[in-house]
RNA sequence: GGGUCGAUGUCCGAGUGGUUAAAGGAGGCGGUCUGUAAAAUCGUCGCGCGAGCUACGCAGGUUCGAAUCCUGCUCGGCCCA
């Protein structure tokens, strides 16, 4: 593959490569002296359930690997005792070392799902940030000015709003850009939200007494999650975890707005540009997602479980079927109230919750609703429990 | 250190002594509709079967009655030093 060709398929999907000819140059640099590019990611170990968006930028890191580059990733295990203000509005709540060493292990596993084993390393920040000295640091802080860091977008917004930023924040760009400079990194990736930490990194690499080439920014979108307004996060709520069953994820895809569907092709599969503005311009909106829904669940499960998937979604969605793998459900005792069954199965947080969802028609038993709370029912084995639109259990006596 | 303003439900936000489990919005959940979704539309959203209980930063106090008044505290914004 050629240089041109391989600038090509890396700045599919980014949003942003800074400076604009930088990854030519890299890619240059590496292919001329045959040391492969270092490619860093930071992570703050805080939420170690890896979904869709955060999947975007580790597929790209992928096809770094497959080009012959290697990634480091950094668990930010120092740096979290700052807590990252990105995309924050209000400060971080600290971790315990022993939350952290369990996340960054979480971490690893998951990791290893998308990138190649053999090209990663994993390195953690406390590792030289730990070793820094009072004296460094306040050296490290001289190399950029109060006003700088203030005119990174979210502390602006805050300080415009009148909200509370801790001098300790103000630090966090510094400890990140620091990390590019212990690794010697080539590339950052990260969402754009990550622009002012990535270009610090810069900033200090450049610095004249550490003299690095540079590291680039590279930068991809976030995705947006199911709501079809936020960005994709655990905290919302609003996600696709890779590790979810293939069911669920189909399923999820296909609760996706149509709007979002180009997106999702772009960033979560390797459908050809062409080819899936062809399948958007040619299919109806249903058919296409579907494609996407399949498309995405063969990634973390293979193609076999995604036809299994998209034929079990159209029996429960299309023919409006009970799903065949619905989880059994033990009944406590026999016969039943409706209320503390449908509490017996989790699918609802308390008694009033549960009324109401029975009184509103959302609990069905082998197809009929059930609309009186109080009503106590006998149950047969292998009866269908419907609740909502989302939970179905087979009863078992 | 001083002054001043603020803290309300998942979030935003109204409410300055009584019909306030607390307007309105966002959001969630359920029903209907539908080709998935969205949109639309109807309903619902502290706990409790209920009597009732618990809630407006925390702790006390005034009052027949407090989210609303008073005192202290905690946290935060702004201004002054």
């Amino acid at each position: 593959m050629t240089i041109e060709e391989q600038v090509q398929l890396l700045a599919r999907g980014a949003s942003l490569i800074v400076p604009e000819n930088g990854l030519k140059a890299k890619l240059e640099k590496s292919a001329k002296t045959g040391k492969p590019l270092i490619v860093k990611l930071g992570l703050d170990p805080t939420a170690p359930d890896i979904h869709l968006g955060f999947a975007v930028v580790l597929r790209k890191m992928r096809q770094f690997q497959d080009l012959g580059h290697r990634v480091t990733i950094i668990i930010g295990d120092y740096t979290t005792l700052i807590g990252d203000p990105s995309g924050r509005s209000a400060t971080r709540p600290m971790l315990t070392s022993e939350q952290i060493a369990e996340n960054a292990a979480t971490y690893v596993d998951q990791l290893s799902v998308i990138l190649d084993k053999e090209k990663t390393d994993v390195r953690f920040n406390s590792e030289w940030l730990g070793k820094l000295s009072f004296a460094d640091l306040v050296k490290l802080t001289s190399k950029i000015t109060v006003a700088q860091v203030l005119t990174r977008d979210d502390f602006k917004k805050r300080w415009d709003a009148g909200q509370p930023i801790s001098l300790h924040e103000l630090l966090y760009p510094l400890a990140q850009g620091y990390d590019s400079v212990a690794i010697h990194a080539d590339v950052e990736m990260g969402g754009l939200d990550q622009t002012f930490n990535i270009l610090t990194g810069r900033e200090l690499q450049s610095d004249p007494e550490i003299a690095q080439d540079p590291q680039i920014g590279f930068f991809m979108p976030l995705l947006v999650g199911l709501d079809g307004v936020k960005k994709m996060s655990k905290s919302l709520g609003n996600y696709i975890g890779i590790a979810e069953p293939a069911l669920s994820q189909y399923s999820k895809v296909m609760s996706l707005a149509d709007a979002q569907m180009g997106t999702y092709f772009l960033l979560c599969t390797d459908v050809p540009t062409a080819e899936f503005a062809e399948i958007l311009k040619a299919q109806n909106p249903m058919e296409a997602k579907h494609r996407l829904a399949w498309e995405i669940v063969t990634i973390y499960h293979g193609a076999e479980a995604a036809s299994a998937a998209s034929d079990e979604w159209k029996r429960i969605h299309s023919a409006r079927q009970f799903p065949s793998d619905a989880p059994e459900l033990t009944v406590p005792e026999n016969p039943i109230n409706i209320v503390a069954l449908v509490r017996h199965g989790n699918f609802a947080p308390s008694n009033g919750e549960a009324r109401r969802l029975i009184e509103q028609g959302g609990v069905k038993l082998n197809g009929e609703k059930l609309s009186d709370p109080a009503a106590t029912i006998t149950i047969t084995d292998g009866d269908e429990l419907q609740v909502g639109k989302k939970n179905f259990a087979r009863l078992k006596v």
